[in-house]
RNA sequence: GCGGCCGUGGCGGAACGGCAGACGCGCCGGCCUUAGGAGCCGGUGCCAUCAAGGCGUGGGGGUUCAAGUCCCUUCGGCCGCACCA
């Protein structure tokens, strides 16, 4: 090794695509597809000049390994192991250049101890905590899940029926962080998708909390609609609500009471069907309208829920279509306080009024507009008629502004063995006490019956179990449940650097210079779980000291998704699978992923197609006999690439500054040429070279700016085009041999970053020896890509009648002239006069006559 | 129902409001070959075809000198949420 001068440090760039599960022991396509791609986005930056952390690892705990060891015996712990192993072997097929020192498992104690240290953490801060609460529970799974793992009622990995059951359970309180959490995302660079997915989810709503007098004592409903309050002519409470027993009169009791536990019975897939058609009774009680003192029926109904919001809800019928369905079902009136306005016309008028004929509901309108039969408050505009009512209300102490979001604290307690223990103790006399620090971690025991019983697996091991009090040393018992594995992955980017650090999760101060994550790519299906959980995660940690960031994912990509060849996706059932093991066989891992980028736009995926990447191991070849060929040319004097770029790599420059240097050389001073012999150039340049150089120029500035945004497909057709050119310059006479050797060397170091191995072949086959990957990325010069005559599409009238070449650097005026000019134009005008003229330099000349 | 995204050749897919269809597949032709399911070169949106032309980005309307791109509307597909008051 040569004695290296210290370089001024590169910037530090994190490359991460989200872990994998371990659950079948394959790697499929949409691995390769996320994992070979950003692999390549990581290589191209690396080339860039960035000091590139890209690590692996596996989200190793959770339900289908232990349903599989439930179906077949099999420990969990040996199932995992064995499937990473063999995954292991396969993403290393992939010739990534992953970080195997930092690769993580988080089934390990080494991981899973920090786990429950960040659970400690949280604890400390309040923001773990139990309640009873109702959750959903699984019938065919046997545990809790969370909302977000519930799907149309039914459980998302099993399908079975979901009921609520009260238990008590541990909750993260990222409803704290709401707020903080929608604010957060516009400062990402995320998809606005996904942005828009989070704050849809997070669902933020204004308004307020009103106030009504009931028998029982006052009750609290919220709504967004306070201009409405006038047009309330009942009020519903969700059937679990605190009051209902105490509101029912006598003669309802029993309706009521049939009415609860009819609710209680049902699921959520009966609870969602019944949304069709709503349901309720009568109490018999009467609440105060604050505003208008009128008394209004007491309903219950379970359209309304108990768990947003008070679980009460003033009914206004006339601007409501839930109100609207209940109040027509049991007769109930209709009292209209807002009339429909040109909303946004202001005095002069514009929009026209909201077109009622016709409608099936000419007595519901659901927008804002301007209240009416409102007492002193009518005549308002919707806002401020929202404003002004909870104002007058508040000042009398029967309303209040309130703003509701529909996140729910995060549910981490699982039911399940396979996950990371919590580190929670039960003492008779201290009640749940955290287990100190010190004793992390709270292994998981390996031999637990795990065969489901509707009880944690763990609470049957009595080893496990009992324990003693941290506090007073008496005999306790730990808690059976385990963790989440969406607590795993809600930190594990912050163990990748510090993967093997035995006293701490991660070193504060070393932190700054890897973390945050710059470019995280995975999955769409993870916007309002994983990617929640972590941005709450962080916020927690940054409030606890822990990290000085707010976000972990400042820019986010989203791979598409790989469809079988049918156009489905892709599943054993449908026998529509492809193994990218076999097209690996076939052609090789870089062919594999030279398709994946060249078939796809990637953010949208799309249908397999064998001759698609028949087609592009066709096009490979292509390319290993173009450098073979230009191998055997003899290099030219001025090898510039070897030379010069060799010697600034031994120097004080960083790759960065050598870029940067000589982009303000290009630009500020003509005399900079020794820095352009970066540049392949020709002994003599005949026309042929400079088209060739035009070529290669625009596929250097191209491919960079689509590798940048993960336009793979398009980088590869630049390169198509490149590969072309060179075949037709060697073609043609009187060719230059050392300088078209010069330019495939350039052209290798370009697709690089797509096809590692056969670049590094095809380098060779071109006399190089080094290591492509600590080339630099080549640069363009600009000057290359202007041609001395440009094409212009001369329209009249807005149509394309001819093309005529023009000088590229006349201006807007010489252009017009030069364009007027030319005979065939003169011809297409037949002396017509030209009214006006609009040139767009470089692009089209359109006439208007 | 609400919110979002997307509809472009036979196919995968390209197009800062500025020549639609880059690049590739497929197809047609040429060269080279004993041969070619190899390679190299050329052609290829549709209609018309001797040519000049005309028509084209799901349908309809609009803005603009100019619209695949912006606006309205409608149809179709995908994704998310789903009684959130």
């Amino acid at each position: 090794m040569e004695k290296k001068t210290p370089k001024p440090q590169k910037p530090k760039y994190y490359v991460l695509e989200m872990f994998s599960y371990p659950s079948s022991s394959k790697l499929h396509m949409g691995h390769w597809y996320n994992y070979g791609l950003s692999d390549s986005f990581a290589r191209f930056k690396k080339m860039k000049g960035f000091d590139v952390f890209q690590p692996m690892g596996f989200d190793a705990f959770g339900l289908p390994a232990e349903n599989y060891a439930i179906k077949t015996g099999v420990h969990p712990a040996d199932s995992t192991r064995d499937n990473i192993a063999t995954m292991e072997v396969q993403l290393k097929a992939m010739n990534a250049m992953f970080d195997w020192d930092a690769e993580i498992k988080t089934c390990e104690p080494d991981y899973y101890k920090w786990t429950q240290w960040l659970f400690l953490k949280l604890y400390e801060r309040g923001l773990a905590y139990q309640k009873e609460a109702p959750v959903n529970w699984c019938l065919s799974c046997k545990t809790v899940i969370a909302n977000e793992q519930v799907k149309d009622g039914e459980c998302e990995r099993c399908g079975a029926g979901v009921e609520k059951k009260f238990m008590k359970q541990w909750f993260f309180r990222i409803t704290d962080y709401a707020e903080e959490l929608i604010d957060g995302l516009d400062k990402l660079d995320w998809p606005e998708k996904t942005k828009l997915m989070q704050k849809n989810w997070i669902g933020k709503s204004e308004g307020a909390e009103v106030s009504f007098a009931s028998p029982a004592g006052d009750f609290k409903v919220f709504t967004t609609r306070a201009d409405t309050l006038a047009g309330v002519t009942y009020v519903v409470l969700a059937p679990e609500h605190a009051l209902t027993r105490r509101l029912t009169t006598p003669e309802h009791k029993n309706a009521v009471e049939d009415y609860i536990a009819q609710t209680a019975r049902q699921d959520d897939v009966e609870r969602l069907s019944a949304a069709k058609e709503k349901t309720g009774v009568f109490t018999g009680a009467y609440a105060v309208n604050p505003l208008t003192d009128e008394p209004v029926p007491v309903y219950i109904a379970d359209y309304v829920l108990a768990t947003y919001g008070t679980g009460a809800v003033m009914a206004v019928p006339a601007h409501d279509g839930r109100d609207y369905a209940f109040a027509k079902k049991y007769n109930l009136p209709i009292k209209q306080v807002i009339l429909p306005v040109n909303v946004g016309g202001g005095d002069k008028g514009g929009d026209a009024l909201p077109e009622k004929n016709g409608s099936p509901t000419p007595d519901l309108y659901e927008d804002d507009g301007v209240t009416a039969n409102s007492g002193d408050f009518s005549g308002l505009r919707s806002a401020e008629a929202r404003y002004k009512i909870t104002a007058f209300l508040r000042e009398r102490g029967r309303a209040e502004f309130r703003v509701n979001y529909r996140l729910r604290d995060w549910s981490v307690s699982r039911q399940r063995y396979w996950g990371s223990p919590i580190p929670i103790v039960y003492c008779p006399e201290h009640g749940a006490v955290p287990v100190p620090e010190k004793d992390l971690p709270v292994l998981l025991p390996y031999d637990v019956n795990f065969t489901p019983d509707g009880r944690s697996p763990l609470s049957r091991h009595d080893g496990y179990m009992n324990t003693t009090c941290p506090i007073c040393g008496k005999a306790a018992r730990r808690d059976p449940d385990t963790l989440d594995t969406f607590v795993c992955s809600s930190w594990y980017y912050l163990r990748y650097p510090f993967s093997k650090s035995a006293d701490k999760p991660w070193d504060k101060r070393k932190a700054g210079k890897i973390l945050p994550v710059d470019k995280y790519v995975g999955g769409a299906e993870h916007a309002c779980m994983h990617l929640l959980y972590a941005r709450f995660i962080a916020r927690a940690l940054r409030d606890a000291g822990w990290v000085d960031f707010d976000e972990p994912f400042t820019s986010l990509v989203h791979q598409g998704i790989i469809l079988g060849p049918d156009g489905n996706r892709m599943s054993k059932s449908k026998g529509n699978t492809v193994s990218p093991d076999d097209y690996v066989n076939l052609y090789g891992a870089d062919v594999l992923r030279l398709y994946l980028a060249f078939g796809f736009s990637y953010i949208e995926g799309g249908p397999w197609n064998d001759d698609g990447i028949r087609a592009v191991a066709k096009f490979a070849e292509r390319v290993g006999r173009l450098m073979e060929r230009a191998g055997g040319y003899q290099s030219t004097v001025h090898s510039p690439q070897s030379t010069v770029k060799d010697k600034a790599q031994s120097t004080v420059h960083s790759p960065q500054s050598t870029v940067k240097d000589k982009t303000e050389c290009t630009i500020h001073n003509a005399q900079c040429a020794i820095a352009d012999k970066d540049f392949p150039t020709p002994e003599r340049e005949t026309a042929a070279e400079t088209e060739l150089l035009y070529v290669y120029h625009n596929a250097v500035k191209s491919m960079a700016a689509d590798f940048e945004v993960f336009s793979f497909n398009t980088a590869v057709a630049r390169y198509m085009e490149l590969v072309n050119a060179l075949y037709k310059y060697d073609a043609g006479a009187g060719k230059d041999g050392g300088f078209l050797k010069e330019v495939c060397r350039s052209a290798v170091k370009l697709i690089a970053p797509l096809a590692p191995v056969l670049a590094q072949k095809w380098y060779g086959l071109l006399g190089k020896r080094k290591d492509v990957f600590r080339e630099s990325y080549p640069e363009y010069d600009e000057s290359r890509l202007k041609r001395a005559e440009t094409e212009y599409a001369v329209q009249v009238n807005s149509k394309v009648r001819a093309r005529v070449k023009l000088p590229s650097d006349a201006d807007a005026k010489e252009l017009e002239r030069l364009a007027l000019a030319d005979g065939t134009v003169k011809g297409l005008l037949n002396g017509a006069a030209v009214k006006k003229a609009i040139v767009i330099p470089g692009r089209l000349i359109n006439l208007i006559i």
